[in-house]
DNA sequence: GCCTGAAGTTAGTCTCGACTAACTTTGAAT
DNA sequence: ATTCAAAGTTAGTCGAGACTAACTTCAGGC
């Protein structure tokens, strides 16, 4: 009868491992084509390569990757889905602590890292069902519906705006504390609508116009800024 | 750089163990006059004695428990500390998912017993302020305060009544879910007045009225509500 | 005051996921 | 075509925390 703790516990914490490395794929994939290679997903993780070469051999016994020494891996239907499940709680709950809760955009992140791995499916309807069933988190970023599915996202980075161009501050493309923070200070936030003034040559700052105010942002933050083109302005 | 993996994880890991092992010395404790025995807290935790003994022995070493091998071991104020703050956690989880996200009221334990180990001390603030600093949980249980302390709880079993007193139920003594369903059938909630009318003798059910309706609850039941005496009503 | 059964402990093994150190494969540049 | 650095893998170790099996200590009954 104490037999089952012996069952227990290792699913957990088994896992937690499988989700996390699914998330990082997950991410890793979106943009980079093929096959994702170990050290990336290591670096990601941070932990050795030889680490997640380990692991990614056993999510590969296990259905969750699909997995050819030296040449990287890719997740299986299995895998995406335990990723998109993921990235599902890990957006839903910051939009909850940031909407109920009103925890600051920049903390939020780290907070839904953790709990991501630990809510029930019953807490995670219950808490999309408070929210409305969204579709953004706090961060602008899109968040799979109950079936799993991610709706399209028709942002650029806003180094794609040309002088003159109006867009629509959408989020950030990565999870950078200091960013959001930094952003929250010059007081633009998703929803805001930026009017793209000019570019400084030689890796200079993106000039843009804000509820009346004007800010130099540096390429590296303009880069991971996501806007939606708006038409007009071009005067 | 990617050195801090090796620390970060590990860390963690032990915490959990410790937090666990402390809330349940913590408990056993609380009726258990002197030291408890390894055979108490390894059923209480779901694992056999020897791991028990094994895991006492540790966190002896690391201050959380004072353990004299063969007779049994007590929380030292570290852990005590420890145990009230799972407690403080668990109690506000519970409390807030039953209020804010309206968990039915029988399921709030299980999901809180998980969550507990994993809110940052900022989420444990906020989440203490949305509901407004409450000194009581959902099954009437008393949250420790900020600074841990534990507020007198005035109840007794309601076992302890005698026909014709009245009492108010505050809680049931043990998170047992199928005696929540039960109660939320009778429409027994914290709150309620109760009068008891009388018992059945060699083991009998105390029948007892509430909101105008009589119910029979068998001893074991009865035995782990608690109820805070009210005046009158004997007559 | 001894003896026995219950309570507790020790020894040795397992899995998980990380690590380091040493080796192998790959592929781009000459 | 060869070379060689970067990327990846294997082998062996560690720590946590559980397990089983076998041994030890304690305490109550005679």
């Amino acid at each position: 009868m104490t037999a089952q703790a012996h069952n227990a516990h290792p699913k957990r914490r088994t896992k937690e491992g499988a989700e996390n490395y699914a998330k990082a794929l997950y991410e890793l994939q979106a943009r980079g084509e093929t096959a994702v290679g170990t050290t990336a997903v290591a670096e990601r993780l941070g932990v050795t390569p030889a680490s997640a070469s380990g692991m990614l051999r056993r999510l590969a016994t296990e259905g969750v990757v699909e997995y050819t020494p030296y040449h990287g891996a890719r997740l299986t239907p299995e895998g995406e889905r335990i990723a998109l499940e993921m990235i599902r709680h890990h957006r839903l709950i910051e939009l909850f602590l940031a909407e109920v809760l009103d925890m600051p955009w920049d903390r939020v992140h780290s907070e839904a890292e953790v709990l991501e791995h630990h809510i029930s499916e019953e807490l995670e309807e219950l808490i999309a069902a408070k929210l409305g069933e969204p579709a953004l988190d706090p961060h602008g970023d899109p968040i799979p519906d109950r079936h799993l599915e991610v709706h399209a996202d028709e942002s650029v980075p806003l180094t794609e705006l040309d002088p003159g161009e109006l867009g629509v501050f959408s989020r950030v493309s990565d999870s950078d504390a200091s960013m959001l923070r930094h952003l929250a200070e010059l007081e633009i936030q998703p929803g805001a609508t930026l009017l793209v003034r000019g570019r400084e040559p030689f890796g200079g700052p993106v000039m843009v116009e804000v509820a009346g105010r004007t800010h130099a942002l540096g390429v590296e933050l303009a880069g991971s800024m996501r806007v939606s083109r708006r038409p007009g302005g071009k005067r």
